[in-house]
This record gives structure tokens, C-alpha cells and sequence, in this order.
DNA sequence: CTGAAAGCGCTAACAA
DNA sequence: TTGTTAGCGCTTTCAG
């Protein structure tokens, strides 16, 4: 691992300028053919790298972006990252990657690196923080958000008021009228949009919204059981749960499996975002899935190669779907019988 | 968003020098407490940004380290990246990441790639391949491994030999003679090493090895599945099962279910690697787990502080845990009724 | 078609 | 303590 040769190196040994290496190799500007294979046999006679350094340096711009998130071990954030990783490909850029853990100085000091690493725009899936960090990154940076939104700056979202509508109008239309939302600032995007819309859903089809029944947990793993387990022993009426994000559904169903809570016969649980061992749980998870993989994608596109869209900092809005599994049913003593025996799939 | 300032402009609207300022901002040197300040306040207001790339020319290298994974949403991965991110975060190193989808022509890009960035390092799990690409690569470049070693190149590896023994041990002690192995080329990691040791444990146990028991998966979810049910099929009279990855027990849980076999009642399983899901399943299931972080930090580590100790080739390796958690019960028949019943917790 | 030279932003001798 | 200068590897005018 001696010192790499350099520009300088091959336009030496092959007896030419370094400017009609650098043509050779970039492709610009024109070469004589018996030149160019000669530069090209000394360029890998001596393994010559071209360093991106030098090139960045000169060309004022790195080729890579950096991606902030929570947490890479979540799924949801990988499955985005994954979309990043994916479009960034395509288009030759890297990708430097960071965590957060939601905390906003943490955000920031990271930022500030990537600034200085003259990264060619930053995606984040930002914190539970204010926005202030951000609103000041994006002074400095070309920015896009994925997954939650700020006002005001560009980002890609889900669109999660059609996901809670549209699982609430499933869970009514079988026949739950006491319809639990579990909630809480949960990282990863569980805020008060979530409960709002699934009031208003509610409130459509005319079935009473139960304050009593709206209960938020805090975005530990403790703290989510602690809300769920609770619920179900407070208000055994409960046909069904709707839990906001995949902690609060893990949450759900551990309590109900701890209370021996027959799921759906006893209650039924749906929640948003779609996991992998949703399919694996026992019935499997009814779940609203958001696409993270393809607002990855679209987001590096939008920061990449759509920067005039992406100055008018509109979101971009992605639709969710609908995954009906098993763990939901039919209300205990309604017509259908056991709801087990209704599964879906 | 207009040109950043650089520090010509701060030692010009500061009145010194380019050194001055250079010492000012990297604390090298002395100078005096006046002007010190006089800098600082100035680079301040023009909110300089000192650049990495600069920087990076001059000394030659660039604080950033390669990170290497078949794929980032897979939960080892990511859990081993998040080991990474921790060390390199400790030693104000980024981290570049990409993913090769268990192809070595893209690991060899990659490679090349991550070369002309200049990191200072590479952290890889490599793929199935045969390990040309990375034999080249680690003599332009620094390389550890983690999760898989590479004969004669350093690398962070569990200990999955004792994993392997000590289910099997835990398996046959409770009373298992019939202990099929779900094995396969697995990307990440499920090579010949594991079969070898459930055949070797077996044979210590003096328990007969019988190679119709032994069964080998290709890669996909679908050849997973395929082999379970199979499995189950043809051998109505395998009690336990030992998965050799992740998606091979994700196979034996959901051929179990579609086969109405009971666990651990009827048949119980066990495999290595811990999953989020392993606990939420219905029963939770028994693993052999990896240390996926450590791995990450200890490879990391290893990279970027212990050159000495890269260099002599050596593997790192951790051990590994045997959760046992409800999958696992005796067979059926044998004294100590319904397994179920006996759970370990 | 080709080469010489300037300069991207920074640090480290070296001089003062 | 401070400033001047060279040069890291590259691209790109500008001449030839």
C-alpha cells in the first residue's frame, strides 16, 4: 500500500500533459486515439485512482449527500435508507450516513459535519425537535425531508390522513364502536396528525369519539406497553386498538398476549407501518403501510435531480396502503360469529 | 445559499494571515489571546465553514470510512452498522455507506469507488462470493470484516461454533434425538461452518447424524419456505429443528404454522440470530445471538485504532448467547408433559 | 490535438 | 507571535 500514483504520475510515465490525461480520463475535450490507449495502458500499468478529492475541490462539488435518521436499526428508517442507497446509485452519488436518536443537538453538530464535508444536499427524516435546526441547515444546504414534514421545506411524505381514514372506516365497518388510538411522540413520526385525523374519521361516520380511549405513551418501549396494558385493563370494552406507530402496536400486542386477550376474538389491533414481523405475529398484523422505501427514492430524486420543484417546497405526497391481515375482526357478540373464522386472509 | 466563505476571506476581513487563521481554527500552534478572538469573532460573522475537502488534499486523508453491507434493511445490518456509526462517531470519522445485494461485481465497484473517495478504511460484510474482490481490494485499502471473516484478512466474528454447540446441547438435553438443520448459502453468513458444527455437536452427544435431517436452502424467502414445509413433510417425526440464519427460521415458523404443527409442542425451533420479531412471536422463539453491534464497534475500532493489530490478520472473536425463550420444549412423548407447559420463561 | 499554468481551500515549513 | 509560500490532485482556460 505505497503511496497511489497520481495524474502527475501517468502523464510522466506516458510521456504527455497532465491536462490530456485528465481528457483521457474524463472523456472531455478531444484526444488522438494513439494517444488515449497509450495514457489508458499507463493509467492501469500503475493502478492509477483518480481522487475525488481533487476533483471535488476543483469542481466544487463532492458527488455525495448525507442521510440523517433516528435510527438506522429501526426498519422503517432502513427501508428509507434503502430508497436512498438505491436512487443515489443511479445518479453516482454517495451517501454518508448518520444517527440522531432524535435529539436535536445531536442533529445539529451532525449537520455542521456535513456541511463542511461539502456534501451536495442533506435528506433527513428529522427528530421530534422544534425545526429550528433544521430551518438554519437549510440556509446553508440543500435539504430534504422524508417521512415528516417541516413547513415550509421540501419533503416527501405519506400520506397519513387517507392511511388512519381509511383503516377506521375498515374497523367501523366491522362493526367497532369503541375504537382505542394509541398514540404518543413517538420518533419516527407519530404526532398529533395521527390522532387528529383519526377523531375526524370518527366523527364522519358518526360513531362518538371517547377521550377515555385517546391515550398517548412516550416514545420508550416501556412507557408504550405501560399505555397499552393499561388500556386494555381500564376499559375492557374495547373492541378495537389503533396503534400509531409499530412500537405502540408492538406495545398492543405484548399487553394483550400478557392479559391473555384473544386477538381478534377478544380485540382487534391494527397499526401504522408495516413491519416484518407483522406477517410473523400470530394472527398477523392488520397494518397501514407507508411506502418507505419509494419516499427514500423519490426523496434523493427530488434533492438530486429536481431542484426547482424542490425549491417551491411543496411536499411530496405518497399514498399509503391498506395491508388487512388477520388481527382484525368483528366485535365480540356480533353476527359473524368468531372473528377468527372471518380472517381475512 | 451563496459561495461559502473560505479562509482567505477571514484572514482578509480579520487582517492576518492565512496561517493565523489556520492555527486559530485548528488550535495548533500559538497565537495570541487579541487576535485569537479577533478571529474567531470574524469567522463567526461570516459563518465560516472550514472545508473538509481542503483539508482532506493537504493531509492526505480524508476522516471518512467506507461501510460495506449486502443490505441495510436487514436487521443484522443494520444493527452492526449501528455499531459502526457508534465507533466512528467517537473518533469524528463518517461513514460512507452502500449496499452490494450479495454481488461481488458490485462489491468490486463499490470498492473501487470508495477508493477514488479516499477513505481511510473499509468496514465490509461481505457476500457469498469468493472473496477475489476483497483479497485485491484490502492491497489499495484498509479492510475489516465483520459478521464473515476472510482466511488471512482481518476480521470481527462470532464464536458460532460454541453458538451452535450450545443449542444443540440445550436441544438434545432436553431430550431431542431426531434434530433436523435448516441450513444454506445465506448471504449474510450461513455457510458450510454451521452445518459443520451441528454435525460435530451431535457426534459428541453421541446422537446419531442423520443426513436426511440435514437440509440446505438457497437464498430466497420462497427456497426457505420450500425446504421447511418439506421438511416437516417427509419427516413427520423431527421434533426440533435448528435454523441456520434469520430467514431460514422465519421459514421454519411460518411452515410450522401453515402445517398446524404446534411448537413447541409438536416440533421446536430454535436458529441463530436474534431478531426484533423473535420475541413477538407466538411462542417467542429460542436464538443464538450474535453480538451484531459489538461486531460493528469492535471492527470499527479494530480499523481505525489498532493498525497494529489489523495488520497481523488475525479474528476478532465474540461470543455469542443462547436466549432460550418458549420455542423449545421436549418432545413430544417424554416425561415432563406438554411442552408447552414448561416453557423457560 | 496538446501543453503550460492558474487556482480550488487548506496546512505546515520556514522566515521574520 | 505572525506572515509568506509551496503544494496536496485535479480541471480548465488559453496558447501553441
Amino acid at each position: 500500500m505505497r503511496r497511489a500514483a497520481t495524474i502527475k504520475d501517468v502523464a510522466a510515465a506516458a510521456g504527455v500533459g497532465l491536462a490530456t490525461v485528465s481528457r483521457v480520463l474524463s472523456g472531455t475535450g478531444s484526444v488522438s486515439p494513439a494517444t488515449r490507449d497509450r495514457v489508458l495502458a499507463v493509467a492501469k500499468e500503475l493502478d492509477y485512482r483518480p481522487s475525488a478529492i481533487g476533483r471535488s475541490l476543483k469542481l466544487q462539488r463532492t458527488g455525495s449527500i448525507g442521510l440523517l435518521v433516528p435510527d438506522i436499526t429501526d426498519p422503517f428508517c432502513a427501508e428509507l435508507a434503502a430508497g436512498v442507497l438505491d436512487c443515489a446509485r443511479t445518479l453516482g452519488e454517495h451517501v454518508i450516513l448518520d444517527v440522531a436518536h432524535d435529539d436535536p443537538e445531536r442533529e445539529g453538530e451532525i449537520v455542521d459535519r456535513l456541511v463542511e464535508q461539502r456534501v451536495d444536499g442533506i435528506i433527513a427524516i428529522p427528530g421530534s425537535g422544534d425545526g429550528a435546526v433544521w430551518r438554519d441547515a437549510a440556509r446553508v444546504v440543500p435539504v430534504v425531508f422524508a417521512g415528516r414534514g417541516l413547513p415550509g421545506l421540501p419533503s416527501v411524505v405519506a400520506d397519513d390522513r387517507s392511511g388512519v381514514r381509511a383503516v377506521v372506516e375498515y374497523l367501523v365497518g366491522l362493526g367497532h364502536r369503541r375504537v382505542a388510538f394509541l398514540g404518543g411522540h413517538v420518533s419516527v413520526a407519530a404526532g398529533p396528525e395521527r390522532e387528529q385525523a383519526f377523531r375526524d374519521t370518527l366523527a364522519e361516520l358518526r360513531v362518538p369519539v371517547d377521550d377515555d380511549l385517546v391515550v398517548r405513551a412516550r416514545s420508550t418501549a416501556d412507557s408504550a406497553f405501560a399505555a397499552a396494558a393499561s388500556l386494555f385493563q381500564r376499559r375492557s370494552d374495547v373492541s378495537a386498538v389503533l396503534a400509531a406507530s409499530h412500537l405502540l402496536g408492538e406495545a398492543a400486542v405484548l399487553a394483550a398476549r400478557g392479559l391473555d386477550l384473544r386477538v381478534p376474538a377478544d380485540v382487534s389491533i391494527a397499526m401504522i407501518d408495516d413491519m416484518p414481523w407483522a406477517e410473523l405475529c400470530d394472527p398477523p398484523l392488520t397494518v397501514v403501510a407507508r411506502p418507505a422505501r419509494d419516499m427514500g427514492y423519490r426523496a434523493a430524486e427530488l434533492l438530486l435531480r429536481d431542484p426547482a420543484r424542490r425549491e417551491r417546497g411543496r411536499p411530496v405526497v405518497l399514498a399509503t396502503e391498506l395491508i388487512v391481515r388477520g388481527s382484525c375482526g368483528p366485535p365480540a357478540g356480533l353476527p359473524g360469529g368468531s372473528a377468527r373464522s372471518s380472517r381475512t386472509r
